[in-house]
DNA sequence: TTGCACTCTCTACATATGTAGAGATACAAC
DNA sequence: GTTGTATCTCTACATATGTAGAGAGTGCAA
């Protein structure tokens, strides 16, 4: 068992996705660069950055009189915290009706339906030999 | 545009499921329903039924000293709201690359993964006769 | 007409989340 | 020393979400 399901409301995906673009960073930095798309202002930023800390989802370390911020999930647990919730919730943790639906909805390009599966056909190979 | 975003909270979609298995219900029943997993009170459902009819996620309907209950959006809906958002947000809106991960993340026997593929193979069809 | 049994309405409170101002601090430049 | 300027800390408030108790309305059974 890793570590309790990981979830990000929308504000914590955008921050953290700032920070994942340059690690270590400080609170203004990422106010700086959030400034067009969100209008947070400074004070918004570091109260949402302080509370994912006391979550466990970036790392601080004081410095002076700067803090500096490092995410303490990687991109690729996240994303799997997020589909994991997508997963038990909405398909009542059928992999195969989500992958469907995916596939539905989307307009994938006959390229990205050829990769996909190629991806599949990898899979299948190795779940052989295993 | 079809309708804004559908998104639930984690009580949300354990009301819904419940609503969606007996259709025209009243909140009595969906208490009695969940009692085992979840433990809530009557007032407990009630509030979050009620919650969810001022978002639009339920109906209601007055008979009398009864309160019937439908929903108000149908589990594909809901699905693809759920998937909307882990697709915007984990993966920036590039589909392939959330399949990926959930090919990677999930244990998906052999067949499962056949079935997987054909359905990719009818889609490509589907998308070069289009 | 009294009393259950059922369902409802109203109100309440804790925690979570979004959002931000006001004032304190630290350090560099003058 | 005094003044800026960047950075921080504290506090605050609105809305959302989870959770539930107290008491009122309705109708059947005795």
């Amino acid at each position: 068992m890793p570590h309790s399901e990981i979830e990000l409301t929308e504000a914590e995906w955008t921050i953290i996705k700032a920070v994942w673009e340059k690690q270590p960073c400080a609170a203004p930095d990422i106010q700086e660069r959030l400034e067009k798309k969100t209008a947070w202002t400074y004070s918004t930023v570091r109260t949402i950055m302080d509370r994912m800390v006391a979550k466990g989802l970036l790392t601080a370390e004081k410095i002076r009189n700067l803090t500096l911020y490092r995410s303490a999930v990687t991109r690729e647990q996240a994303q799997r915290g997020e589909l994991a919730y997508a997963l038990k919730h909405a398909f009542n943790g059928a992999l195969t009706p989500m992958v469907q639906c995916l596939l539905d909805a989307g307009d994938l390009s006959a390229d990205e339906l050829a990769k996909l599966e190629t991806l599949i056909k990898e899979k299948r190979k190795r779940a052989k030999t295993k």
